[in-house]
DNA sequence: AAAAAAAAGGGGCGAAAGCCCCTTTTTGAT
DNA sequence: ATCAAAAAGGGGCTTTCGCCCCTTTTTTTT
């Protein structure tokens, strides 16, 4: 009997997914979680531990990627099957990046689902037509989340104790064009604040301290 | 000839300093100015560059410990006499640490300020017997400017996505405790933000990214 | 020439950061 | 036992950040 969790803040959502999922053999759900925190919570206990986690992406709290990053780090052996309505290339490479060993949009037939599950337990993986079509694009044509030329620039100013205001003088843009680097550099990475940018930068050789 | 420049916000005082040291012997003014900044500035004309900078420590815009540090790495050449009411050890050291040749202060006699410049050109510096100590001191006795381990501790955190709050919640601290964490390990390192100290950190290998 | 990306700019708003001030509690040393 | 620190906590305020939204301008593609 495989076990599973499933996260998603809609509670609804979550309890009607479980109810599938329990009625697929080798198949049980152990609870449901409203976002990754709680998870977390849950994995002290050893009983808890699933095999596999059914992960929504969009969360309050603590959201799929990251939490799909925790569990790669802190569970390896959890496998997690993202569960979204996002289509966005971006998201779904920065949540495969995360660790994720599938990616299902929501809409999705019960029976994919099913054969999802299964291919994950033997497999290990799995990947619909869609999602192995944007893995094979992401390689050549660079993807939506590689970075610009004017956005590692912004990053190396970032790495001072310049304000966005100052950083903007100094490369003769509005504000406003800054904070939209700094957003978008933010989204593509998956930061927080500016002090995770900075440990990114100096951990990826962006900028030398 | 020596040539000269002060540094003070307070015009006025400025001024009169300036008179004064064109009262004496080979040295004179070249111009005054209201901060660092403004020195800076001047500084890209070659006919403007002084052998000695009469710097106030206390400041807007550019700080005199800030300009110090500026002048020590753009300009070598030009030494730095911090001139100060601040009679607190810190302040003292950290100009020191910055760069500056003398540290005097402001209620000290002409005559002294006299001699100070003299020995800033023959000898290259200038400390009187109070400076002396408190630089002999810092080398016993740990330093205000040494971190202590809670702080330490902090700047570890803070090196982390993580906002204050959180920090106080990881340390079992109110979060008002961290934020004067905060403040005095900003003062002693004399940083403006957040990111200056993740960069310092990573630098001086308190935190390994 | 038309359509589609990319780059630049912007409004508004709540949260976080930063900076003064200052008090209480704990700890360590004489 | 007393006194002086260091450590912890706090009030109040301004600025900066971060995050939505959305428009205009420029460049690229077809």
């Amino acid at each position: 009997m495989n076990k599973l969790v499933v996260v998603d803040d809609h509670t609804l959502l979550s309890q009607a997914i479980s109810g599938l999922v329990n009625s697929f053999e080798d198949f049980e759900v152990l609870y449901t979680c409203k976002n990754g925190q709680e998870l977390v919570d849950q994995l002290v206990f050893e009983n808890k531990r699933p095999d596999i986690v059914l992960m929504d992406v969009n969360m309050p709290i603590m959201d799929g990627i990251e939490t799909t990053a925790y569990l790669k780090e802190h569970h390896p052996n959890i496998k997690v099957l993202a569960l979204s309505v996002e289509e966005e290339e971006r998201t779904i490479l920065k949540m495969l990046r995360a660790g994720a060993k599938g990616y299902l949009l929501k809409d999705t037939e019960k029976s994919v689902l099913e054969s999802a599950l299964k291919e994950l337990i033997s497999q290990g993986f799995y990947h619909t037509n869609t999602v192995a079509q944007i893995l094979v694009r992401s390689l050549h044509e660079e993807s939506s989340l590689t970075l610009k030329e004017r956005e590692l620039e912004f990053i190396k100013h970032a790495c001072t104790e310049m304000t966005y205001n100052e950083i903007a003088d100094r490369m003769f843009l509005s504000p406003k064009t800054v904070q939209g680097y700094r957003d978008s550099v933010f989204s593509k990475l998956n930061l927080k604040n500016r002090t995770g940018l900075v440990i990114y930068a100096i951990k990826h050789g962006l900028f030398k301290p």
